[in-house]
DNA sequence: TTGACATATTCCCATATAGGAATGTAATAT
DNA sequence: ATATTACATTCCTATATGGGAATATGTCAA
């Protein structure tokens, strides 16, 4: 077997790097496909199909607005991935602070003072 | 062409489900593998191969002692992952009030007060 | 209706896995 | 030296993409 599907996993999903690229630029305000486009240097299918992606998952959101369709990013979606890496965040605090330790000496005295 | 390859990649390698449980399993503690494989109930080689790409990507540390290899995560290689979820933080808030705002009705004036 | 524009879908293919099975290798015990 | 333990690597295979090319669908304008 591979991988899960992009289609059914936030994590894989944001895991091409142009989808987050299309993330992060339909973060701020709705676009419609042909920025998208022009914006990425990328071809009209290959957008579609990642956006297809993106909405099956739920990190985007769509509109039609003529002929237009106006795709933003569904910055709520992001959050269990946000609050994933969160619970590491400790563990990293606690390693740089051993690291800092140990470049102040291995005395048990933190410093001067 | 498929995907960026997993090992050169965070949030590709991070994207594999089983391997996100192996970063949780080893963030607070060294473990050796046969401890995963229990842990997980993967067969070793399996367990084995995801080790492989977690390192490649710096995302865990191993070290041998004698039979054993401990290996643990190395939390600092997710913040990236952190960082870039952060981005998008301000944005669900935005949604978030915008969803409160709507429910409290269309009126300017902000509820009772 | 016809045409142009905007986007979606389909078909095909090269490639990157992830798992299973079997085997290789390093370190310790006897 | 040999066996055993603990891992790592290799080989094979089914599958999931991602891109390119071509085509289909949908909407608006004339």
């Amino acid at each position: 077997m591979a991988r899960a599907a992009t289609t059914s996993d936030v994590f894989n999903a944001v895991a091409e790097p142009r989808r987050r690229e299309i993330l992060d630029y339909l973060a701020p305000a709705e676009r419609p496909v042909g920025d998208i486009v022009a914006r990425l240097g990328l071809e009209q299918p290959s957008v579609s199909k990642h956006l297809k992606v993106l909405r099956s998952v739920g990190l985007v959101r769509v509109r039609r607005h003529g002929r237009h369709m106006l795709y933003q990013t569904n910055a709520a979606a992001i959050r269990p991935l946000h609050e994933w890496t969160e619970t590491f965040e400790r563990f990293w605090t606690h390693q740089l602070n051993r690291v800092k330790e140990r470049a102040e000496g291995k005395s048990k005295e933190p410093g001067q003072k």
